[in-house]
DNA sequence: CTATTAAAGAGTTATAATATCTATAATATC
DNA sequence: GATATTATAGATATTATAACTCTTTAATAG
C-alpha cells in the first residue's frame, strides 16, 4: 500500500520543470541525473505523462520535454493518475453484494484524498521556488 | 497502489463478527470457508488483528476468535492500520529537503482520507445487518 | 491424556515494480 | 542528403513484495 516510485519521479520532474523552464525544452539526461535514476527509465515515465498530456515532447537535436499551455491548471491528483491509473484502491470484493457497504466506506475515503489531491496544483508549489532536486 | 488481499479479508472477518456473534466465540475454519481462502493464512492475519487488539482468541476445544469489549469503537483505520502497518503512502523522498512540499501535500492529503476511515466504525455497519460474506 | 484450536516458523509461488538493453522513429543542423 | 541528437517502443532481466502452504509448537477444555 504504497504510492510507485514512478509517481515519486513523475511528481518531481513536472515540479521540477514548472519551477526551472516552464517553457523551455529540457532533455531527459539531465533530470536523470538530478533523481539519480536512469535515462532510459525515467524515458518511460514521462513517455506515460506525455500521452497523459501532462507534458509534451519533440524528438531531434534541440528537443526534450516541456509543459503544456495549461500547466498551471495540472494538479497532483492528474499526475498520480497518469501514472497509476484510475485506481480503486480497494478491489479484493468477492461476491459482488448489491450496494456493499466496505466498498462505499472505501471509496468515500478515497475520494476525500482525491479532492485534496485535485486542489493541490503544482504550479502552487513552483511558486514557493523549493530546492526540488 | 491498492490495498492487500489481506486487508480486504481483515475487514470482512472483522464485519462478519459483528454482524455474526459479537459475543461469541468463532473459529478460524468457518470463516475461512466464508471467504474462500486457506485457514492457514487467515490464521495468520487474525493474530496481527490479535496482536493489535482488535480480537481476542482463545485456544483449545471451544475456542477461537471473539470482538473485544470495546469493539463498537473499532474504526475502519484502526483494522487497516493493524494490517498495513503504520502506513505512509508516500515515501520516495531522495534528499531530505527541509520541509518538503511534495511530501506537504501528500501527507496533507493522505490525513484527509484517514479522517474519514476512523469515523468510520464496524459496529455501525454491523447495524444495517448486511449480507457481509 | 486427548482432542481441539491458535501461534509461529520456514519455505514456496505468484505477481508486480523496477530497471536495463536494444532497436526504431523523428527532428534539427550542417 | 548525411549526421548527430533525442524521444519512443519492445523485449527482457532483476528485484521486491504479496500471497499462500506446510509443518511444528503451544495452550486449553473435557
Ligand atoms: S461485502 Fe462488499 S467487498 Fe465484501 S464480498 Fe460483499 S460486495 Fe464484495
Ligand atoms: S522535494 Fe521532498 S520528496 Fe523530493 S527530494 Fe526534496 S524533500 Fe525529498
Amino acid at each position: 500500500m504504497k504510492y510507485s516510485k514512478a509517481t515519486n519521479y513523475a511528481l518531481h520532474t513536472m515540479l521540477y520543470l514548472a519551477v526551472t523552464s516552464p517553457n523551455q525544452r529540457v532533455g531527459v539526461q539531465p533530470m536523470a541525473e538530478k533523481l539519480k535514476v536512469s535515462p532510459t527509465y525515467l524515458s518511460k515515465i514521462l513517455t506515460q505523462l506525455v500521452k497523459a498530456g501532462m507534458i509534451e515532447s519533440s524528438p531531434g537535436a534541440g528537443g526534450g520535454y516541456k509543459l503544456p499551455p495549461h500547466w498551471e491548471e495540472i494538479s497532483f491528483l492528474d499526475i498520480i493518475h497518469a501514472i497509476e491509473g484510475p485506481v480503486s484502491l480497494f478491489d479484493g470484493c468477492l461476491n459482488d453484494h448489491p450496494d456493499c457497504l466496505i466498498q462505499n466506506v472505501m471509496v468515500s475515503a478515497e475520494e476525500k484524498m482525491e479532492e485534496e489531491l485535485k486542489q493541490k496544483k503544482i504550479a502552487e508549489l513552483a511558486k514557493k521556488a523549493p530546492p526540488v532536486l
